[in-house]
RNA sequence: GGUGCGGUAGUUCAGUUGGUUAGAAUAACGGCCUGUCACGCCGUGGGUCGCGGGUUCGAGUCCCGUCCGCACCGCCA
């Protein structure tokens, strides 16, 4: 036997127990006379000791163990005459009768310890070695308990968990799909799913009136802090439901996991924001809501006082930052300086300083009159000790620009809070969007996403109008999930593929086998996914999902431990009929 | 494709206007130490300053190119 308990779990109860631990050495203290080991496991690190006085032979191969070295010890359970209560095993230790080497080790290359002094490259690099580490071990745990509890959870309402196949068929439309080449027949890929929208669509055609699955999805995109090119996700679908239905039913979801993972109840309903109202308030689809700061629109009250840039500007919006209006010009011309950074686009930033003493100063006075001020204060429910900031210019741009200072001023201030969470569903998107560059329509969600029923006489006079029956769930700012209720009608469908310039050749070539199927019986549907990568790493209280993920990529898209991707053999290249043309420079 | 920041000891970093033999902490190694738990004390070893080119009497430092990493924009139905 290679061990009784593990290095987590013993206390006082166990004291005078003949014990056997195995594990790493995380560290050992030799006093001379005496040696401390602590020994860690997944479950914890427990103490062993050596006595020089007792067995000193014990004590001199306890001297010679280094770092991460796999040890198995055999010894007692001791009480210890100095106590440790900043750890779970801290009032016992075990003193160790025989000591076997399991396997050496090598020096890591960087500690593993909770503060480690590796970088992110290393640690990438020798994840298995980063893994040992409790919080990254702990979040990958933590999403297994996430999974385990979606699992319970949606088994409890009648869900069912079907697997869909990961060599499917590509689909111009959306991201850029990762493909594999098939041997069988030369010269054609399958395509890995960006999501398995349309196979979850052909489960609700198959009466499987219920379904989920926590799915690997891939995109051949560039990556981000919380974007990587294979991702989790929990993905959902329903027969027989209305947007509110599911919308119930994936609230159920949430509140069920903030309970159980985070000891947090909602009593009261998910807030619904229509996308205009999030996009007008907060310049937004996913507004992060744990702080006001809600945007004003001033445009019309600040025209026509000779003041070229607010003249000009199709809009004009406002934040109040209550308590700034002691904001030094050094940190006005630092908050300038942000919007003005080209990821952020503004061309500059007025301020409004509405002093304690009930004074009114800004970077316009020489425009406007203390009176004309006081109104714009009004407007933004300004009082004495705030500050207005006021972004102009084309209405699109202002109220991103005005967004990205929104929430840096929210991090100055403290409000984005990570133990706080504040969820929201954003409804009522637009069906499309106009692209200037090919001059035509693209669906916003995906062409299966139905319109709202009142909007349906517009698709033909006006499709950017049209409201579609599609609904995010946005959490503290971030995108958690999103869904829709889904096309189910030919004419409505043949009508989406119309207004998306989709003949029908090109619509059965790319989906032919979805609308075959609909002709069978489609019932009306919906659904919806979620981000489980990101809503795990949101439970941890962390932006990037990358230390939710065991094996993740890097920046680029690599692999750095597996050290890919990489070439294949050339007997590989043959087989599959592939000829690689050198690599060029542009 | 673009913007910003970064790359110096095993590791995390410092390195002044361009100027002697590139430092600290930590890790490693050796010695001392019987209650440590960030143990302590003494000592030792450890450098292709990412790579290539240029400017200069002289480059870790300035310039150009390039590679790599991180964050972001574009992109992500």
């Amino acid at each position: 036997m290679y061990r009784t308990h593990t290095c987590g779990e013993l206390s006082m109860r166990n004291r005078g127990e003949a014990v056997i631990l195995c594990g790493w050495v995380q560290k050992s203290r030799d006093l001379g006379g005496m040696t401390f080991v602590d020994l860690r496991d997944r479950y914890g690190i427990t103490q062993l000791v050596f006595n020089m006085e007792t067995n000193s032979a014990l004590c001199e191969q306890a001297r010679k163990l280094g770092r991460e070295f796999v040890v198995q010890a055999k010894g007692i359970v001791t009480e210890r005459s100095n106590k440790n209560l900043k750890m779970p095993t801290g009032e016992i230790e075990i003193d160790v009768t025989e000591l076997n080497i399991l396997n050496k080790s090598e020096i890591p290359p960087f500690t593993i310890e909770e503060d480690t002094d590796g970088g992110e490259e290393l640690r990438m690099k020798y994840r298995y070695l980063d893994l040992r580490r409790a919080t990254v071990k702990n979040n990958i745990i933590l999403r297994h308990r996430v999974a385990q509890e979606v699992r319970k959870y949606m088994d409890s309402i009648g869900f069912v968990e079907v697997e869909t196949p990961v060599l499917i068929k590509s689909t111009p439309e959306g991201a850029r799909d990762f493909v594999v080449p098939s041997r069988m027949q030369p010269g054609t890929f399958y395509a890995l799913p960006q999501s398995p929208q349309t196979l979850k669509q052909l489960l609700m055609v198959a009466g499987f009136d219920k379904y989920f699955q926590i799915v690997k999805c891939f995109r051949d995109e560039d990556l981000r802090a919380d974007r990587q090119p294979e991702f989790s996700q929990i993905d959902c679908e329903m027969s027989f439901v209305e947007r509110d239905d599911i919308l119930n039913t994936f609230e159920g979801l949430a509140k069920y996991l903030f309970k159980e993972i985070r000891g947090i109840e909602f009593s009261e309903q998910f807030l619904k924001m229509p996308y205009k109202d999030a996009m007008e308030f907060y310049g937004s689809d996913k507004p992060d809501l744990r702080f006001g700061m809600k945007f004003s629109d001033i445009t019309q009250i600040v025209k026509g006082h000779d003041f070229a840039v607010f003249d000009s500007s199709e809009y004009v919006g406002g934040i109040c930052a209550v308590g700034c209006a002691d904001y030094t010009r050094k940190q006005l011309d630092e908050l300038t300086e942000f919007v003005r950074r080209p990821q952020i686009g503004a061309k500059g930033m007025v301020y409004l300083r509405y002093n304690t003493d009930g004074t009114l100063k800004s970077s316009v006075d020489k425009f406007y009159s203390p009176d004309d001020l006081k109104v714009w204060a009004e407007k933004l429910n300004a009082k004495p000790g705030d500050l207005i900031l006021i972004l102009s210019g084309d209405k699109r741009r202002t109220l991103s620009a005005l967004s990205e200072l929104r929430l840096d001023m929210g991090n100055r201030l403290g409000l984005r809070k990570r133990d706080v969470f504040f969820p929201l569903w954003v409804v009522d998107f637009p069906l499309v969007e106009w692209d200037e560059e090919s001059k035509r329509f693209f669906a916003m969600h995906h062409p299966f996403t139905s319109p709202v029923p009142d909007d349906l006489k517009l698709m033909e006079t006006d499709p950017g109008k049209v409201r579609a029956n599609a609904y995010d769930l946005v959490i503290n700012g971030v995108e958690i999930g999103g869904g829709s209720i889904r096309i189910h009608d030919a004419t409505v469908q043949r009508l989406m593929f119309k207004v998306l310039g989709f003949s029908e050749e090109e619509a059965s070539e790319q989906f032919g086998f979805l609308l075959n199927a609909f002709k069978y019986g489609a019932p009306p549907h919906g659904g919806v996914a979620f981000g489980f990568d990101r809503w795990v790493a949101m439970f941890g209280g962390q932006d990037s999902i990358r230390d939710f993920i065991a094996f993740p990529k890097n920046n680029s898209g690599r692999d750095v431990m597996l050290e890919t991707p990489s070439q294949i053999s050339a007997q590989q290249l043959t087989e599959l009929n592939l000829i690689i043309k050198p690599l060029t420079k542009n």
